[in-house]
RNA sequence: GGGUCGGUGCCCGAGCGGCCAAUGGGAUCUGGCUGUAAACCAGACGGCUUUGCCUACGGGGGUUCAAAUCCCUCCCGGCCCA
């Protein structure tokens, strides 16, 4: 199997510059680099799409470079962004880019010969370089009338109730400046990123063309959207972002998510965040055609993510928490299995005279954090959004002892699928 | 620096002295249906010691019995001019 037919079979190429880009590739032999910025405390599931394209790319013998945006984070990219934003601030960033480059060093192999993944930071050349060298160097080379083109910036510059800091604006020309770098140092002639990413990415290939006289090239990724169109990857509850980091989205949890996903994007999501044969793939296409209740391509994908990121043992528990939780009746539970199935879950502590004494339903639910308010815990009681050991409650009777699971413990949900362990001391 | 328009709840956006915790839309949440889905339907959507009270319409000050609404001032943003 050739990688172009597996890159397209997957659907993972939105454009090209270049169609040579894809058979050196094939070849392998190619220095291939992701930026990330370290914009936020973690990276999420929409990041895990060019690191397993990168995965990809190193297992056909090319050199992938996960670049961390140490630099172009202080920055900000403007790309397709409606309103200016806050920077942040040295220290965030910094913090957000040890968890980062942690996070980037997991899936790739640094010990591969050759084609040895490299993990770099363009704080190391972005904060050094002199600010004339650099605007005679890389701004000499592009005009400002190329750069207001940019479909990226454009909704910026035509609307009447923003604008745009010059500090945003240029940043093109430093992601630009990046693809030089690496392609002076390391000889990296391919950039690689999301969809949003192509005006960055053709001004980089440009600059190098221009100061070198060799060519490079970009390719970019489809966005991945839901079924009704919105962005890919927040949470089930709120819009909070679908975090590799466990502290922030537990294994549970993104299992779920992805057992929860769609059947018309879940085909899309098997190629992009899988390495299973074609065969497999298509196989599993069916079965959403065929037994759309089994959710077989759901599980298998779940599966897959959960343990490539967090390691088999954390999905095969994911998988039987799911099927406690949502199946059997949790009263019947043994108490290993019952922590088992909500380890995940936040916990509160709760003292047994408290409890004896009787409890207001609305009170435990808000200080449990199920709800933001106790007028809002009164709601989801009023509108029967909470059970208690599974079972709904409506809040008339306060909660006692008589609740307790294995005298110790209190399981409560909001909803669906927002669970609270409650811990009797 | 000058002129001008604007800053309302998570977002967009009405309101322009009392009937305003503030119309409407979106997002979100809960329930129903279902496959722990989508679509659809219904409801909720500032807080609290909930027949009432408190806090809110960029910040501060003022006018008034009464202000999101009027005045002053400061801060922030757009546009035009210098």
């Amino acid at each position: 199997m050739k990688l172009r037919d597996d890159l397209q079979f997957r659907g993972l190429i939105h454009q090209v510059t270049d169609d040579v880009a894809l058979e050196q590739l094939s070849a392998g032999g190619v220095t291939v680099y992701v930026g990330f910025d370290p914009t936020g405390p973690s990276l999420h599931l929409g990041h895990l799409v060019p690191i397993l394209l990168l995965r990809r790319l190193q297992l056909v013998g090319n050199r992938p470079i996960s670049l961390a945006g140490g630099g172009t984070g202080l920055i900000g990219d403007p790309s397709f962004k409606d309103v200016e934003r806050p920077l942040l601030s040295a220290e965030e960033i910094e913090s957000n880019l040890v968890t980062i480059r942690a996070q980037l060093g997991t899936f790739l192999d640094f010990d591969a010969g050759a084609s040895s993944a490299l993990l770099l930071n363009n704080a190391q050349w972005l904060t050094t370089i002199p600010l004339t060298d650099f605007l005679r160097d890389v701004g000499k080379h592009f005009t400002v009338n190329q750069m207001i083109a940019k479909e990226a910036v454009k909704s910026r510059l035509s609307r009447d109730d923003v604008g745009i800091s010059f500090t945003e604006f240029s940043y093109s020309l430093l992601q630009a400046y990046d693809f030089l770098r690496l392609h002076l140092d390391y000889g990296c002639t391919l950039q690689v990123g999301g969809s949003d990413q192509w005006g960055n990415i053709t001004m980089g290939a440009e600059l190098v063309r221009k100061v070198t006289g060799e060519t490079a090239y970009g390719l970019t990724l489809p966005l991945l959207l839901r079924a009704d169109g919105r962005k890919f990857g927040k949470s089930e509850s709120g819009n909070e972002n679908v975090w590799l980091d466990p502290e922030r989205t537990s294994p549970f949890a993104m299992h779920q998510f992805l057992l929860n996903s769609d059947d018309v994007v879940t085909p899309q999501l098997l190629r992009y965040y899988t390495f299973l044969s074609h065969e497999e793939i298509v196989e599993l296409d069916d079965a959403i055609a065929s037994a759309p209740q089994e959710r077989r391509a759901q599980r298998v994908l779940a599966h897959h993510v959960v343990a490539m990121v967090h390691g088999e043992a954390a999905a095969l528990s994911a998988e039987r928490a799911g099927r406690a939780l949502f199946g059997d009746e949790i009263r019947s539970l043994d108490e290993a299995t019952l922590l088992e199935i909500v380890a995940d879950a936040p916990s509160t502590t709760l003292s047994r005279a408290e409890l004896a004494a009787g409890v207001d339903a609305a009170e435990l639910v808000a200080r449990c954090e199920l709800a933001t308010s106790k007028a809002e815990a009164r709601r989801y009681l009023e509108q029967g959004g909470v059970y208690l050991n599974n079972e709904r409650i409506d809040g008339s009777v306060p909660i006692d002892a008589t609740a307790a699971l294995h005298d110790r413990y209190l399981v409560l949900r909001r909803g669906r699928r927002q669970t609270h362990l409650v811990i009797l001391a």
